[in-house]
DNA sequence: GTCTATAAAGCGATAGAC
DNA sequence: GTCTATCGCTTTATAGAC
C-alpha cells in the first residue's frame, strides 16, 4: 500500500480521461504520463501490468462509480420514477451532453472488446438490470421491463454516437427526453 | 487510371473490413497489406496519401453504398412504409445482426473524429434526412419526422454498441423491430 | 517513489529492382 | 504494378541512478 493513496487514485481518474479521448491504441504511454503527471517509471510502479492493467483498473473505477451513482439508486430508491428521472440528469452531466464519450461503449466497438469482454458485458448488463428493476417496481411486467431497459441503455449509447457524429450537443439531451417520455413515468 | 480497375475496387472493400475490425490506429499497414493481398508498395501506388487516403476512400465507398441502397430508396420509393421496412432488413444484413460494426459510428467515438468530421457528419445527416423525407411522405409533420428519424438513426448505432457489448446478436434485430413498431407504419 | 536512459519491436512511409 | 529492403521514428517496457 502506498503512503499517499491519493496519488494512485488521482492517476486512475486522469488515465480514464486519456483512454476516453484517445482510445486504447491512441493512449500512448507518453500521453498517459502527461495526462496523469507521472513519469513512465512511476506509472509502471503503480501498474506493473502496463497499459492492460491501467485499462482494467479504469474500467473497475467506472463500474464502481456507476454502481453507486446510478445502479443502486435505480434498484433501491423509494421513488423509482424519480430515480429514473434522476438517472437522466446524472447521465447528461456525466457525458457532458455527448461531448464526453462512454469508454465502455467505445471499447465495445473496438478490437479490444474481446480482451475486456467480461467487464464490458457486466457494465451493460448491470445498467439494464438495474433499470429493469425500477421499471418493474413501477408495475411493468418483467419481460416488458427488460425490453424497455434494453431500449434505454442502447438508446443512450446511440445518442452519444450521433451527438458526436453530428457535433450536436442538443441532440443528446433531446434523445434523453424522448426516452423519458416514452417510459410514461407517473408524476410524483 | 489502372488497367485493372477491379484490383483497386476490391482493395477498398478489403481495407474497409480491416478498418472496421481494428479501428484507425489498429489497422497497421501490415494488416492492411495482408487483408487486401497487396504489398505495402502496391498500397502506396493506389493510395499515395497513405492511411489517411485509404480511410477517406473507404468512407466515400461506404457513403455511396448507403446512398444507393438505403438513402435513395427512402426518398423516392413509391411506398415509403415499405421502404422503411426494407431499410431495417438491409441494415440487419449489412451489420450482420450487430456482429459487424459501423465504421462511421466507431470513428465518431474515436479521436480521428475531428479529422474526418465532415464525412462522418454527412453520413449521419444524409441518413436522418432521407428517413425524415420518408416519414413526411407518410403524413408526419416535418418537425415530428425529423425527431423520429433522429431517434431511429441513433437507435441503430446504440443497438450496435449494445449487441457487441453484451455479445447478443438477437438484441440487434429486437431493437430494429422495436423501432419499427414505434413508427406505427401503415400496412400496405 | 520518481526520474532519465535505453532496449527491442513495430510503426508509417519511401526507394529502387524487377 | 508489384515486390523487398530499409529509413527514421515511436511504441511498450525495463534498468538503474537518485
Amino acid at each position: 500500500m502506498s503512503k499517499h493513496p491519493g496519488v494512485r487514485a488521482d492517476a486512475i481518474t486522469a488515465l480514464a480521461e486519456v483512454f476516453r479521448e484517445h482510445g486504447y491504441e491512441g493512449a500512448t504511454l507518453t500521453r498517459l504520463s502527461a495526462g496523469s503527471g507521472l513519469g513512465k517509471g512511476s506509472l509502471y510502479h503503480f501498474f506493473p501490468g502496463g497499459k492492460d492493467e491501467m485499462v482494467a483498473v479504469v474500467l473497475e473505477e467506472i463500474d464502481q462509480w456507476f454502481t453507486k451513482q446510478v445502479f443502486e439508486p435505480l434498484r433501491h430508491a423509494d421513488d423509482p420514477a424519480a430515480a429514473i428521472r434522476s438517472m437522466m440528469i446524472t447521465i447528461d452531466a456525466y457525458f457532458r451532453s455527448g461531448r464526453r464519450t462512454c469508454l465502455v461503449g467505445a471499447f465495445a466497438l473496438s478490437d479490444v472488446r474481446d480482451f475486456f469482454a467480461l467487464q464490458i458485458a457486466q457494465y451493460f448488463a448491470a445498467w439494464r438490470d438495474a433499470l429493469s428493476v425500477a421499471l418493474q417496481r413501477l408495475g411493468h411486467a418483467p419481460p416488458d421491463a427488460d425490453d424497455m431497459a434494453e431500449d434505454i441503455v442502447a438508446g443512450i449509447q446511440g445518442a452519444l454516437v450521433a451527438a458526436r457524429a453530428l457535433d450536436d450537443e442538443a441532440l443528446f439531451l433531446r434523445a434523453l427526453r424522448r426516452m423519458e417520455r416514452r417510459l410514461d413515468l407517473p408524476l410524483t
